[in-house]
DNA sequence: TTGAAAGCGCTAACAG
DNA sequence: CTGTTAGCGCTTTCAA
C-alpha cells in the first residue's frame, strides 16, 4: 500500500492536520515538528494522493490537448511548446490524438470530462457544432490553437493565414514567376484552407495575374495526396513554373512528383511550403517556406487557457502570431 | 457546479446507491427506476467524478508514457499504437516528453506518482539507476519499449537490434559493396547503439570484411549530427561505397551531406537506414531501410503493461518483434 | 500552534 | 430490489 497522510502523521507523532499544514502552510508549524514531518515524508516517499486533493479543490491541475494527427511534425512542435508552458504553470498534460475522427474526438472530450481536466486546448481542426456543444455542455473551458471560430466566441491563437499566404505568393511573383499554381487544403474540412486561398488570390490580383486563380488542386493533409494533387495540377496546367503549397508536407509531395517527372526544382519550377517543420531543412532541396512560430503557438495557447481558467476571460480573443518567410533552396534565385 | 450523484438521485427520485447501481450493475435495478435514472444522467450530462472513484478503486485507469523526443517521428508511431491499445483496454494516456533530460524525467515520474497512474511505459532511453529506483520506490509498475535492461528484471518489447543490423549490412554486402561505413548511436547513452554495432561487425566478419570494423562515426539522434558525422566519416574513409545508418534520420543526414558534396546516392554510394519512418518514403531518394513494427511496438507495450497490472507478472519478459528489410531507392541495384 | 471532526463524490457492505 | 451508512485520503474550519 502507498503510504497515506496517516502513516506520515503516525511516524512523526503528530496529527494529520499538522502534516497537511507542513505541506500547505509550512510556517504555521513549529520547526521541531515540521522537520520531523519532513523526515517522515522523505522516509516513506510519501506523495499526497491527487484524487483526495482533487475531490476537495475540484481541480485536477491537468490540461487536455486534442490534436488531429500526431504523425504530423507540426503538432510535435505545438506539444513541446504547450508542455513547457504546462511545466511553468504547474499543470500536467493529457494529449489525445483524434485522427480527425468525430466519434473519437467526442469520446476524448468525455474522458476529459470524467478526469476533470481543468481546461482543454483544441488544435487545428474545425470546431464542429457537436464539439462546441459538448465542451460547453460539460462546462469545460477551452481555447483554439492554429484555428479559430467565426460562429462562436472562443479564444484562439494562430498565425494570420491570409497574410502569410499572400506573402508566399508575392515572393514567388517577385522572383519573376507568372504561372503560379497552388496545392491547398480542402475548404470544407480545414480552417486554414479558405484564408490561405484568399491570400493566394489577393497576391495574384494585386499583380494582375488573376488568370492563375483557378490553378488550384486540393489535398487532405498528407504527402501522398499532395503528390496526387500535383499530378492533376501539372497535367492540367503544364505551363506552371511555381507552386504555392499550404503545408511543407505538400511541398515535399509536390517536389517528389516533379522529381519523378524529371522536372527540376528549383531549376524549372519553384516550390514554396508553409509551416517550417524541422523536416523542411532536411529535405532535398531544403524547403523555402513560410515559418509559423509553432512552439510559441503551443506555449501561448497554454498560457491563454491558464488566463481563461484563472481570470474567467481572456484579454484578447483572437490572437495572431507572426509568420516569417524563410528562403532556402526550393525556390529559384531572383 | 458540475452535477453530482446526488443531483441525479434527486431528479430521478431515488437514492444515490440506486444511481450508483445503474452505472455499475444495471441489471440489479428495476427497469422503471433505471430508465428514470438514465434520463436524469442524460439531462444533467452527469459524468461520475474520477477523483471520487479513484479514491475508492485506488486506480486511475490512466497509463503514463515517457518518450525521449516528441519531434522524432519514431515516437509518433509508438504513441499511436499505445493510444489505440489504451482505448481498447479502457485506459487514458498521459504522454510526457523528456528531451532525454534526467531532471525532467525524474520530475515526470513524480507527477505520475502523484496522479496515481496505474503504470508507465518507458520508451527507448536507457533505464538509469535513478529512474529504476524512483519507479520502484514509488511502487509504479512499468515496462520498457524499444529498450531493455540487462541489470534489472524489467519486462520489455523491442526489435532484435543485433539481427536487424546484421541483415542491413549483409544486404549491402550482397549488393557487392566491400567498403562499408556506419553512422551509429553513441554507446554510452543509447540502448540500441551497442547491439547494432555488433550486428554490423558480425556481418562484416562473416564475409571477411573486418577491415571495415573501424569505419564508424557516432551521432546523437538528430539529422544535423549525422550530417556532421558523415563529413568525418567520408573525410577519413573516402573509399566508402556504402553506409549503414542506425536511424532513418541519420540516413537523411548522410544523404544530405553526400548531396552537398555532389556524391550520387545510390549511384556512387548506397545508404541504408533503420526504422522505416513515414518520412522515409517521402525523402528523395526514398530510403532503403530496416522497418521496425513501430505502431505494434507501442500497442504491444501497452498490452504488456496491462498484463503486468492485472496478473502481477508477464508471460515473456524480453519480447522481440520482427523487423523487415524494405528496399527502395537509396541503395544501388544488384 | 495544534488536534478533532466534517465533508468533497463515490462505492460497497449491510439492513430492510 | 433499494436505501442507509461507513469510509477512501485529504483540506479546512473550529476549538482548545
Amino acid at each position: 500500500m502507498k503510504p497515506t497522510i496517516r502513516d506520515v502523521a503516525k511516524m512523526a507523532g503528530v496529527s494529520i492536520s499538522t502534516v497537511s499544514r507542513v505541506m500547505n502552510a509550512p510556517d504555521t508549524v513549529v520547526e521541531s515538528k515540521r522537520s520531523r514531518v519532513m523526515e517522515a515524508i522523505e522516509a516513506l516517499k510519501y506523495q499526497p494522493n491527487a484524487f483526495a486533493r482533487g475531490l476537495i479543490y475540484k481541480k485536477s491541475f491537468t490540461l487536455g490537448l486534442l490534436i488531429p494527427d500526431i504523425e504530423n511534425l507540426y503538432f510535435a512542435g505545438v506539444i513541446r511548446g504547450m508542455q513547457d508552458a504546462c511545466i511553468k504553470l504547474g499543470y500536467s498534460l493529457m494529449i489525445c490524438n483524434t485522427d480527425r475522427d468525430k466519434e473519437r474526438t467526442l469520446s476524448y472530450i468525455d474522458t476529459f470530462h470524467e478526469k476533470q481536466v481543468d481546461g482543454v486546448v483544441f488544435a487545428s481542426d474545425v470546431l464542429y457544432t457537436e464539439y462546441y456543444e459538448k465542451l460547453v455542455g460539460c462546462r469545460i473551458p477551452f481555447v483554439l490553437v492554429s484555428s479559430h471560430s467565426d460562429e462562436y466566441e472562443v479564444a484562439s491563437v494562430e498565425v494570420d493565414d491570409e497574410k502569410a499566404a499572400y506573402d508566399a505568393v508575392k515572393f514567388l511573383i517577385e522572383l519573376g514567376h507568372q504561372e503560379i499554381g497552388m496545392i491547398g487544403f480542402n475548404h470544407d474540412n480545414s480552417v486554414s484552407g479558405p484564408p490561405r486561398f484568399a491570400g493566394f488570390v489577393r497576391a495574384l490580383k494585386e499583380f494582375g495575374l488573376e488568370r492563375n486563380v483557378e490553378k488550384v488542386k486540393y489535398a487532405n493533409h498528407r504527402f501522398e495526396q499532395a503528390y496526387q494533387a500535383s499530378h492533376e495540377l501539372f497535367s492540367e496546367y503544364p505551363e506552371l513554373t511555381a507552386v504555392f503549397c499550404v503545408a511543407d508536407e505538400f511541398a515535399m509531395g509536390t517536389i517528389s512528383y516533379l522529381k519523378d517527372r524529371n522536372i527540376l526544382v528549383p531549376g524549372q519550377v519553384s516550390v514554396i511550403g508553409f509551416d517550417n517543420l524541422r523536416m523542411s531543412g532536411m529535405f532535398i532541396p531544403k524547403l523555402t517556406t513560410i515559418a509559423q512560430p509553432i512552439y510559441q503557438l503551443g506555449y501561448r495557447a497554454a498560457e491563454k487557457l491558464h488566463e481563461l481558467l484563472t481570470t474567467g476571460s481572456v484579454a484578447v480573443m483572437k490572437e495572431k502570431m507572426e509568420h516569417k518567410l524563410i528562403v532556402r533552396e526550393s525556390s529559384r534565385e531572383k
